[in-house]
Order: structure tokens, then sequence, then C-alpha cells
DNA sequence: CGAACCTTACCACGAACGTGTCAACCCATG
DNA sequence: CATGGGTTGACACGTTCGTGGTAAGGTTCG
């Protein structure tokens, strides 16, 4: 009763496709979700054999990735660094602090109260870390 | 007694360098510095006639730049980018939203408490909009 | 006025990014 | 075991990034 109705891949992982169908209901190039892979976007877990295994969150990722790029006007190597600013907490320091010394040239301050919000948060690093 | 000693450029800004003395006490070239400028990381003003005039704050920043790149591994676009995260709310909480969405590889966590900061300042932030 | 310096606008050029494609080799299954 | 699909690795190609250079035209000032 284990075989049936699947032809490829029988009742394996349930709802894990290989990377070419996750290609088509995704929307990338299989040589794209390796690119995002090793981008460190969306890594997906593999079979014993190696073989990528998109599951649904993987698949869900990979839509709404292709939504946050082309919504807004980024790239993958963009949003790979964005990933990089959260995993190395003394970066993403650094990185905001430089930015804290630039005198944001009066545009159109939008939401008030974020910068001071970003700037408190060194504060209390700074401390923290003496 | 206003023309005596400085040979170019009389007492105009006082401590405002041009575009070259810049160059020579910053590190960057010329060329750099008009580059670094339209990446929007340190736009100096300009005088009437359109010559851009380097205070001690741009030159600061300059400096401070430039050990920020090498002393980590970052090129002038990241931190044009990282920018672009703080003047765009919406983006920058885009991207955190999709970062939040990936399951963080149980790799080595540093700063642990950092992370979640991170993603209450979402929650809060989706209150506040809500 | 003329020399020295600034400005913008191009051309160049190697490196990296985003993609495609092809080769060589391993897996799964009828 | 043969065929279809997966895997990595490499070549290719158009773009953008990071730099340098050079040309054409304003500024400053001796």
């Amino acid at each position: 009763m284990a075989s049936a109705t699947t032809p490829k891949r029988a009742a394996k992982d349930a709802d894990a496709l290989t990377i070419n169908e996750a290609a088509e209901t995704s929307g990338w190039s299989a040589r794209m979700l390796r690119y995002i892979e090793n981008a460190g976007l969306v890594e997906p877990p593999r079979s014993p054999a190696g073989y990528r295994l998109y599951g649904p969150g993987e698949l869900q990722r990979l839509r709404t990735l292709r939504e946050l790029l082309n919504s807004h006007d980024l790239e993958i190597s963009n949003v790979g660094f964005a990933r990089r600013l959260r995993k190395e907490p003394q970066l993403g320091h650094a990185v905001n602090l430089w930015l804290d010394q630039t005198p944001e040239r009066p545009a159109e301050v939008a939401d008030a109260d974020w910068l001071s919000w970003e700037q408190r948060k060194h504060k209390k690093l700074l401390e923290a870390a003496a």
C-alpha cells in the first residue's frame, strides 16, 4: 500500500518538493534556487542522497522573497546583507553608530520616534558592554 | 586684515577644505569623495559657486567610514543600503519580517537576547500600526 | 589675463552579481 | 539496467560597483 498514485518519489517526506518542482511552483529557476541557497536566504534540508527538499515553509519564503524583492527595489544580495547585519550584532552596531554620526539631511522625517529609538539601542548596548 | 597668510581661499569658511585637500587628509581620492557623496554617505555643503566644502564633521565621517569598511568586511554600497534601511522604515520592516520568517539555523547564538529583541520590535510596530 | 583648482560627464576596466547553460557524475525507479 | 532527474562545477554574458583618467567648461586669485 505504499506505492500507488504518485509516480516519482513516493511518500517520502509527504509534501517536500525537489528542486525542479519547487522551481515551477515558486517561479524561480532551479539555478536561482541554488543561488538563493548559497546566499543563505532559503536553505532547504537535504535527503540522505543530497537532494534538496523544499517543504511548505521553504516555498512560502521563496514566494514572499519574490514579493519582497520587486515590491521594494531590492536585490538578493541586499537581503543577504540585511541578514548579515542581524547575525553579526557587532557589525550592525558599528554601522548604526556610523550612520548616527551622519546629520540627517532635514528630509521628511516620517516616523518621528524611529531614529531616537535606534539610538537608544546603542546607548543600552554600550552600557551593557562596558 | 582679511587677506594675509593663507594663499588660497582666504578666511571663507574657516576650516572648510576643498575636495582635493579633503582627499589628502582623509585618504580617499577626490574621485571617491564624489562617489561617496552620490552614494549618500557624506554630502558636504557647497560654496555658492558649487565647490564642495568639507568641514571637520565631514572629514571625521570620512575617516571613520574608512575604518568601518576595512575593519568589518564591508563595501560602500552596503553602508548605503543600511542607510536606506533606516530612511525607509517600511522597507526595513518588510525585510526584518521576512528574515524573522526564516528559521535561524541553530548556529552559535552569540549575544543571546539580541534576536528576540529585534523581534519584539516588530510586534510593537505591528501593534502600533494596527 | 593666466595658472591652478573646481565641476560635471564620459570612457575604461577588473571584480562581483544575477542568470543561463552545459558537462560529468550520482540516485531512484520502472 | 536504462532513463529521468538531482548534484556540483565551470564557462558565458550583460550589469553594477569601485576606481582611475581625461575632456570641456566655470572660479579664484595673483
